[in-house]
RNA sequence: GGGUGGUUAGCUCAGCUGGUUAGAGCGCCGGUCUCACAUACCGGAGGUCACAGGUUCGAGUCCUGUACCGCCCACCA
């Protein structure tokens, strides 16, 4: 006897969230547990920045992170998500810089300690913001294991990193041309000085010829640098620049005399064919310089204002930068200079140019290339066992497209830039000694120089953010100790990360990891796609085209959003939101959620307290219905488990949806409602308790609160019990029948040929009709006549025959050469009958045509495999059977 | 400049090693508040799979080229 229902008609996902994840965390259920046989499976999460907040880009990552781990929890491994977040040096200073701004101070007004334990007090009262915001969308991370790149312990680890690769020779200082943000004021990486195409303007300046003989033209798109200058240079085969290599020429506004020399590294095809040379402030004019012992003037300050700032000037100390324009910021000198050589006629014309400008990955100011000391790595030594093990087929990149990208950067890897002057972020334990000049890397802070005992400074500056996060999969167990989570948990198994920072921090893990620890961190590297609104632009804040993953949480809950994020996307595939419709965006993972919740309520009405077990029925006792939907069900684990294996997790999620709704919903629970009613229902409530937890537990990693809630509300639940810590479905080959399969499908057709006409004929969803079907053969007869009463009652019958009793009506003819009849004599206007089955019919003789004409094609039958080609004779067959029934029942009705 | 991905229904996308009548969600059209669900149910329309060649018995799927869009890398100032 159906029980009354206990819950409301609609899913709330508000009133469960947060009780349920309170319900995971007190029962431990993040918690590795180890047991006898059991093998680790452990992500560490890419860590976010510690003043981050949640974006979409983390809501899909660290889904997919979440959906993996649920799933290997499920299956029994012990696993471990390990969550923590990055102290991001120039990203977190940007923010207390702005936040101290506000009350008109600088960092330099606070001074260095005074500024880093401002930034440590705001770290600690909004640090753990984006964790927090991480528990609202379901994330199943350790939380007692959670770190932060600059935990005591994870400091030793960096200070022994640097200290063991300085000790190796791997650290070295290095005086070149680096990335310098004057807005950050400090240094950058190569992959921090990101490109970005910028229409900006060529101009060609005329540089007279000391001899007066005349000028040479230079193209720049840096006028403001030529006060830097320091030689022309020209290619040696250009014809046009013989003349005048050797001669010297005057810098326009100041007059300095430079030389003309010639150059192999200039492309003669640009420009006019003559560089100006300012080996300060460019990375390959620093190159020319070193080839030709050129002087090396600054002439820009740190802040990017105009002025002589040293620089390596070979004795030459005058002044290049004129006072009118010291203390000017480059840009505006840049106009300014414009303006003065155009006055003297050496302006020779402006381009419109387009070219790539590097601009500082944190701030967007555009990067000035500089004259600079700095502390780097050597890559290559670090670089190579990982290419090594690459070869050997170690890793495993997904999707594979990126391998090709990554070996790229790391067979032409250049040297790390790791110093950044900002105060930051782990100090560099480089010492000098200020009586004996000796310099050391040290693990603790030294009192006084061990060589002579003089007093020691150290190195002012602080290490690249991912100068830390690079030890991330060893440094968050403990190492350099050896303790029981680095031996368990070291190495992990799935990486998942945007494509990004596949250089700045995968490809620097995988080198740690090989250098420090003698293996790899992790056994695949899974690259999502990026998150995009309907114009396919990065969801940005600067853009304002963002969607906030918690507001959608608020709209339509969390598995809403991991649904829409899941089974929207293919792997590594670009996920568009349209941040301007979020009601239409994530309406699919809404409805279903809700979809799920009336399952079960209409389940849950059904089950006695104590739920029949489908072990214990005899097996003779299941109807067609009942083999068909759990033949489905092992469809559907097979499937799901080998997609999701494959991390194919839209996939996965599609076949499981495909088979909840589209199948049991839609079918089997439709076909078995009498049963529920009756007095042997039993053996229907245990089909469908099967059923519905095969569905929970496979859904659960996509949409972990509702199907928890709804397994908790099962009928003879122990309290306790967590679907969360519940065992994976296993598939059982003997619910397989693809025999279940064909005979149930045969059913559905016949019901939906019914509808069908009914829809054609406009004939009210009330109206009881008779129908026949005159069943295609002995096997179709016995399919249908067992199915009788579903047949009945989905298509709203009155009476169905299958014993060739003649109706007037509406035909249908079944793949199988069934032919189905509705009863609908007064109704049916005979030229819309004969139209509709003649159309049916043509459609029929075109594909038949083309499939007689494959067959008859000796190549074909020659050459195709032989089960192919049996198949196609099998379909030729049956539409044949098809093709016949349809034109006999076209004469039979007198259809012309 | 070098790589690399995309172009399939109005929109967002599946379609894995070439072989059923190319699919889904949303939207659209028609009909239903049928006792789990109108965030639902039933029925339906809609695609010469960017273009041009080629390989093959057979191509959305493989190859070449073209066009457009995108991403990564790169010292043409």
């Amino acid at each position: 006897m159906p029980q009354p229902f206990d819950l409301p008609p609609q899913y709330d996902p508000g009133a469960v969230e947060v009780g349920l994840y309170r319900t995971w965390m007190e029962r431990g259920a993040f918690t590795p547990v180890a047991a006898p046989g059991r093998e680790p499976y452990v992500i560490v999460i890419p860590p976010p920045n510690v003043t981050g907040v949640l974006h979409m880009g983390h809501g899909l990552n660290n889904t997919i992170q979440d959906v993996l781990i649920r799933f290997e929890r499920a299956r029994g491994r012990e696993t471990l998500w390990l969550p923590g977040t990055d102290h991001a040096g120039i990203a977190t200073q940007n923010v207390v810089e702005r936040l101290i701004a506000k009350e008109g101070k600088t960092r330099f007004d606070l001074g260095r300690e005074a500024f880093v334990e401002r930034v440590w007090q705001f770290v600690r009262t909004t640090g753990s913001t984006i964790l927090e915001q991480l528990k609202q969308i379901g994330a199943s991370c350790d939380w007692s294991r959670t770190r932060f790149t600059l935990d005591p312990a994870y400091t030793r680890a960096v200070r022994e990193v640097f200290v063991r690769l300085w000790e190796e020779g791997l650290i070295y200082r290095g005086h070149r041309v680096i990335h310098w943000c004057p807005r950050c004021l400090t240094a950058l990486s190569d992959e921090e000085a990101e490109f970005h195409e910028t229409t900006g303007a060529l101009y060609y300046i005329r540089y007279p010829l000391t001899d007066g003989s005349g000028h040479v033209t230079v193209a720049t798109t840096r006028p403001e640098t030529l006060l830097g200058d320091t030689a022309i240079v020209v290619h040696p085969e250009d014809p046009r620049g013989a003349p005048f290599i050797g001669k010297r020429v005057r810098l326009p506004i100041t007059g300095i005399e430079i030389p003309v020399l010639a150059d192999e590294s200039v492309e003669k095809e640009f420009g006019t064919g003559f560089v100006k040379v300012t080996p300060a402030h460019d990375a390959s004019d620093f190159e020319i310089g070193l080839r030709h012992d050129l002087a090396m003037p600054l002439v820009m300050r740190e802040n990017g204002t105009m002025g002589d700032d040293g620089g390596d000037r070979k004795g030459d100390a005058t002044p290049r930068v004129p006072p009118e324009l010291v203390g000017l910021d480059r840009f505006e000198a840049r106009k300014k200079i414009v303006k003065l050589l155009d006055a003297q006629g050496l302006l020779a014309k402006t381009e419109s140019h387009q070219h790539a400008v590097r601009r500082c990955y944190r701030c967007d100011s555009i990067v000035e290339p500089r004259l600079s000391d700095q502390w780097f790595v050597k890559m290559k030594p670090l670089a190579e066992p990982v290419l090594a093990a690459y070869h050997r087929g170690e890793l495993r990149i997904v999707p594979e497209r990126w391998q090709a990208t990554f070996l790229n950067w790391m067979e032409n890897i250049r040297d790390w830039n790791i110093s950044r002057q900002l105060w930051w972020g782990h100090r560099i334990p480089v010492f000098t000694c200020t009586r004996c000049r000796h310099q050391w890397a040290d693990r603790a802070d030294p009192a006084a120089c061990p060589k002579c005992g003089g007093p020691v400074e150290q190195d002012p500056d602080v290490l690249d953010t991912w100068f830390s996060s690079w030890l991330w999969p060893f440094a968050t167990f403990g190492w350099p100790d050896d303790t029981p989570d680095l031996r368990r948990y070291y190495p992990g198994h799935t990486l998942v990360t945007a494509p990004e920072i596949l250089f700045f921090w995968v490809a620097r893990m995988l080198m740690a990891g090989y250098h420090f620890m003698g293996k790899k961190p992790f056994t695949t590297v899974y690259l999502t796609g990026t998150v995009r609104d309907t114009k396919h632009r990065r969801m940005s804040k600067s853009l304002g085209n963002g969607i906030d993953p918690l507001a959608v949480v608020r709209l339509f809950g969390a598995d809403a959003l991991r649904w829409t994020l899941i089974a929207g996307g293919s792997l590594g595939a670009d996920v568009i939101l349209d941040s301007d419709d979020l009601a239409t965006t994530f309406a699919p993972g809404r409805n279903f959620a809700n979809k799920l919740w009336n399952i079960a309520r209409f389940i849950q009405a059904q089950l006695p307290a104590e739920v029949p077990r489908l072990s214990a029925l005899d097996p003779k006792a299941l109807t067609l219905a009942d083999r068909w939907i759990l033949s489905r069900a092992q469809s559907a684990i097979a499937e799901g488990t080998a997609a999701l294996e494959q991390f194919r997790l839209d996939e996965a999620a599609k076949r499981c949806f495909e088979f909840v709704w589209g199948e049991l919903a839609d079918w089997y629970v439709e076909t078995v409602k009498p049963r529920l009613a009756a007095d042997d229902r039993v053996v229907a409530q245990a089909v469908l308790a099967h059923c519905w937890k095969t569905v929970l537990g496979l859904l659960h990693p996509v949409v972990p609160f509702i199907t928890e809630e709804l397994w908790q509300k099962l009928p003879g639940r122990r309290a306790g019990e967590l679907l969360i810590l519940a065992p994976w479905p296993t598939p059982d080959p003997r619910w397989a029948s693809p025999e279940a399969d064909a005979q149930f499908g045969a059913v559905r057709q016949a019901i939906t040929a019914i509808r069908n006409i009914r829809a054609e004929y406009r004939v009210p969803p009330k109206a009881r009709l008779a129908a026949a079907i005159r069943p295609a053969g002995h096997a179709a007869r016995a399919t249908l006549e067992a199915e009788h009463e579903t047949i009945l009652r989905l298509a709203q019958l009155e009476t169905l025959t299958t014993d060739g009793e003649a109706l007037e009506g509406a035909h249908a003819v079944l793949t199988d050469g069934s032919e189905v009849v509705v009863a609908l004599a007064g109704a049916i206007d005979l030229s819309q009958e004969c139209r509709r089955l003649s159309d049916e019919l043509q459609r029929l003789d075109k594909q038949l045509d083309a499939l007689d004409a494959k067959l008859a094609n000796e190549s074909f039958v020659a050459r195709a495999p032989a089960d192919v080609v049996a198949h196609e004779r099998d379909k030729q067959q049956a539409w044949r059977t098809q093709r016949d029934v349809l034109a006999a029942k076209l004469s039979a009705l007198g259809c012309s």
